[in-house]
DNA sequence: CGGATCGAC
DNA sequence: CTATGTCGATCCG
């Protein structure tokens, strides 16, 4: 908001309450000056658990700074010549950097909340009031702030600084809604504008200062809203002049001293013809244009600073409120002029903490931070002394990067003190839904989750756990918050965890980039095994009908479009590490046209009649012109020696990535598979698969494995699918060493796939060999023979698929890094693989605690590894 | 990576 | 009685 927070206690060496009180009160009239404000603070303070708790964080900070003191003392003159050069050699090149073409303004509504409801409620004008709740105020209007009552303060001190305050409640629908009126004012300034919270905007008028100077009159002309009910007097024939002269403001009445730029700034600037304003071609003219519009527009006023980059934007705007603007000019001088005696709290980005270090070191004022700037390229990393000196440089962003994609997603309830394990967890899944909730509407789901507790001590704790594939849903989310939860209630065990607060969090999502690559992934794999799936979803009709009816929908493009979204919603859980290892297959793949695809399947029609095929499991060629046959070939080809041969494959060679592979594959497919339970039952299943005979080409048969996966997630599962994924995993990753995948990524190396196809058909029982202990498990039914392997794995091999995982996923990482230079020897790699390196935990706990969870249907992810 | 902390609104 | 909620960034181990 309007820096009410920002109460700082500059002129208090220790004062962990002085901090909470304020001191700039003007000492008005009905006000309370500094010193009482503080005792009452104090008085609704010592002693309560809150109070000790800031006292134990003070004394924390206490401790960082001796640190940092005693690594001061350390420094020797020597030291410090050096890093003065060194400093300044990159003083000289930022300031040869430095950039001021840009205007950039900075928009602040004054007393946002509280101005909202004193507009829609004028028996609150003229009265004290602030916005929040008895717990938490999130702003106050200027008659308030004079008892000391501020944001970020609780009600009940308020009351007690000022009796009469009223305390209005919270109206987060209003203040949206205001909120949009002004952007929609703020967008045709910049319609790159970027909006911070509700109140405050950024606005890069640059380009609107060009066009405006050819803008006629009548463009920069406006009129006062003469259907105001408050504050202006419609009937007021001087009404213009007086708004010239700033003594007309139809905001309601918020401040006492409502004065300054306003008056000035139109009187020089507004020329008044009757009832409208023209507005100059400035930097400052049309930021008073804006500010007017907002006022005539919402009722409201708002602050403003002009400046060459957003830092000094925001402090410009700070300057002068409420209801004034402020401009630096684009001058190198008189930048550096407006930091001289500038304290470094007003700077965005140094909070209370670190205003306390850097006062440690005699630093109150940026033109201070500017001379100490080699002391504190010394204490300070890297990161933070070269934000000093941008600071005290006056040096900031020139343009408005619009901010990313989100982060994270958390929600967090504050409670009376809740001690009971019962209704923690019930209460944690309450949060866990709220958040999938809120996951889901913006189709997102995180690898990492985060619970967080406060107890009544007001100590916060965070524990975090990452899984390897992502969640989103009120279960999954729960089942790991859950974890985290039962590790807490046991650590204090046997006493209660007595909390106050608890939070969930997710995030690890995909990025910008990693979700395009999925995209294109999906799209490629659901182009090339679009046939197929159409096939799967009516099982009861023979496969050339299957073909004809196919080559029909080809061409209705609605339907492929109505599946792959689907299909795309499904499969979001990609994990990062998987796409980037083998996306590179895709992107070939993915070039394809859709028309292309439509001609393959032609092709493949005309092959299947007349042509010979070789069958991708004895690799023998099989004429035959009847499918059915040449199904059953390749049916009795894989139960008869593939599953076996395969098991052996993977028992014995342990060492290569496929075996990881398939164990992932196998961990995935299970829950795959207890999840359609129930479909299980269906029995036949149609499942078709093309496969390369002649070359063995990856992408090829990448896409077909995606296809199968894809197919998989809606339709019943049965041994077929797992001997023809164990075989086409073979064909995918055998002997393919990470330097292969960093080098097989250029175009050329593609062929095309042939137009060989082929079909299997399920049968019913049969004697499954356990690929993790090789033994023979009789059963009938998939699920418990998924259920045995799932067992197998978790006991036996988790190491092994740990090892694997981190030397995959270190593939991943360097051809990342070679990119941008490699990463230097101390250098972590950030994709390090999750659940491989835990605090405390071994690896395999934490693998194993996955693969337990894992009824996820993820099953297209697994794939990437 | 995980945890704590800072800072902003 | 009664001290927020949500997010991104950074630092340290």
């Amino acid at each position: 908001m309007d820096n009410m927070q920002k109460v700082a206690n500059s002129s208090c060496n220790d004062g962990v309450l002085l901090r909470m009180g304020l001191n700039d009160n003007k000492a008005g009239m009905q006000g309370l000056d500094k010193e009482k404000i503080n005792k009452i603070i104090m008085e609704a303070t010592k002693g309560s658990r809150f109070y000790e708790n800031e006292l134990k964080k003070d004394q924390q900070v206490n401790q960082r700074i001796e640190k940092m003191m005693q690594l001061k003392e350390k420094i020797t003159t020597q030291q410090l010549l050096k890093a003065q050069l060194q400093v300044d050699k990159l003083v000289i090149e930022l300031e040869q950097s430095r950039n001021l073409s840009s205007t950039i303004v900075h928009i602040d509504m004054d007393a946002f909340y509280a101005a909202v409801e004193m507009r829609d409620n004028p028996e609150l004008k003229e009265k004290p009031i602030a916005v929040g709740s008895m717990s938490m105020l999130s702003t106050s209007n200027y008659h308030a702030r004079r008892f000391g009552v501020r944001a970020a303060m609780p009600g009940f001190i308020a009351k007690r600084l000022c009796p009469h305050l009223t305390i209005v409640p919270l109206n987060f629908e209003k203040y949206g809604k205001v909120s949009k009126e002004v952007r929609e004012i703020l967008a045709e300034y910049d319609p790159n504008f970027m909006p911070m919270g509700l109140d405050e905007a950024y606005l890069n008028i640059t380009e609107h200062l060009e066009e405006r100077l050819n803008w006629p009159e009548d463009r920069r002309k406006f009129f006062f809203n003469t259907e105001s009910t408050t504050g202006i007097d419609k009937n007021d024939t001087n009404m213009c002049a007086k708004f010239n002269k700033g003594e007309v403001s139809s905001s309601p009445v918020l401040f006492e001293d409502n004065t300054s730029l306003m008056d000035d700034d139109l009187k020089q600037g507004g020329l008044s013809v009757e009832n409208s304003v023209v507005f100059g071609t400035s930097a400052e003219e049309v930021v008073k244009e804006i500010r007017f519009r907002i006022e005539q527009k919402t009722q409201l006023t708002a602050s403003a600073g002009i400046a060459p980059n957003t830092m000094l934007a925001k402090m410009c705007s700070d300057r002068n409120k409420p209801n004034g603007q402020y401009r630096i000019s684009p001058e190198r001088q008189a930048v550096l002029d407006f930091l001289k005696d500038l304290p470094i709290r007003k700077v965005p980005g140094i909070g209370k903490v670190t205003e306390k270090m850097l006062k440690a070191l005699g630093i109150v004022t940026c033109s201070e931070l500017y001379q100490q700037r080699a002391l504190l390229s010394l204490l300070f990393s890297e990161i933070s002394w070269r934000n000093f000196l941008d600071i005290s440089l006056g040096l900031g962003s020139t343009h408005l990067e619009k901010d990313g994609e989100r982060k994270s997603m958390s929600t967090e309830r504050t409670f009376s003190e809740i001690n009971t394990a019962e209704d923690q967890y019930s209460l944690c899944r309450e949060l866990c839904r709220d958040l999938a909730q809120e996951l889901q509407k913006e189709g997102l789901k995180g690898k990492t989750v985060t619970l967080k507790l406060k107890n009544v001590n007001f100590e916060v704790k965070t524990r975090a756990s990452t899984v390897l594939s992502s969640v989103s849903t009120e279960e999954e989310v729960f089942a790991v918050a859950k974890d985290l939860l039962a590790t807490e209630i046991d650590s204090v065990a046997p006493h209660p965890l007595r909390i106050r607060l608890m939070g969930v969090r997710v995030s690890g999502f995909l990025t910008e980039e990693e979700k395009k690559y999925q995209q294109k992934s999906i799209t490629s794999f659901l182009k090339s095994g679009k046939e197929i799936s159409f096939l799967r979803h009516q099982p009861q009709k023979s496969n050339q009908e299957y073909f004809t009816k196919n080559s029909e929908a080809s061409h209705r493009q609605s339907f492929f479009d109505q599946k792959r979204a689907a299909r795309q919603l499904d499969s979001e859980n990609l994990s990062p590490n998987e796409t980037r290892g083998k996306q590179p297959f895709h992107d070939r793949k993915s070039s394809a046209n859709f028309v292309e695809e439509t001609e393959e399947v032609t092709d493949l029609q005309n092959s299947i009649v007349c042509k010979i095929f070789t069958c991708p499991v004895c690799f023998e060629e099989q004429s035959s012109n009847n499918l059915e046959g040449l199904n059953r070939h390749i049916d009795e080809c894989l139960n008869g020696m593939l599953v076996k041969d395969t098991v052996e494959i993977f028992k014995n060679d342990s060492s290569r990535e496929s075996t990881p592979n398939f164990l992932q594959f196998k961990n995935e497919y299970v829950g795959e598979c207890q999840k359609n339970k129930t479909d299980q039952l269906a029995g036949l299943d149609q499942s078709a698969s093309v496969s390369d005979s002649s070359t063995n080409n990856s992408t090829e048969k990448f896409g077909q494995i995606m296809s199968e996966k894809s197919s998989r997630e809606r339709q019943p599962s049965n041994l077929s699918d797992i001997a023809r994924n164990v075989c086409i995993e073979q064909c995918l990753f055998p002997r393919r060493t990470s330097q292969d995948n960093e080098d097989h990524f250029d175009e050329t190396e593609h062929t095309e796939g042939t137009s060989s196809s082929c079909f299997f058909e399920a049968k019913e029982d049969r004697v499954l060999v356990c690929p993790v202990c090789n033994s023979e498990q009789k059963t009938t039914n998939l699920v418990s023979f998924n259920r045995h392997v799932d067992i197998c794995l978790n006991k036996g091999l988790i190491q092994e698929l740990t090892e694997k995982n981190k030397f995959l996923t270190k593939s991943y990482s360097t051809e990342n890094s070679r990119k941008v230079g490699g990463l230097s020897k101390g250098q972590q790699c950030t994709n390090v693989p999750q659940g491989t390196k835990r605090c405390g935990q071994t690896a395999s706990q934490s693998v194993s605690k996955k693969a337990k969870s894992t009824n996820s249907k993820h099953t297209i992810e697994m794939f990437f590894k």
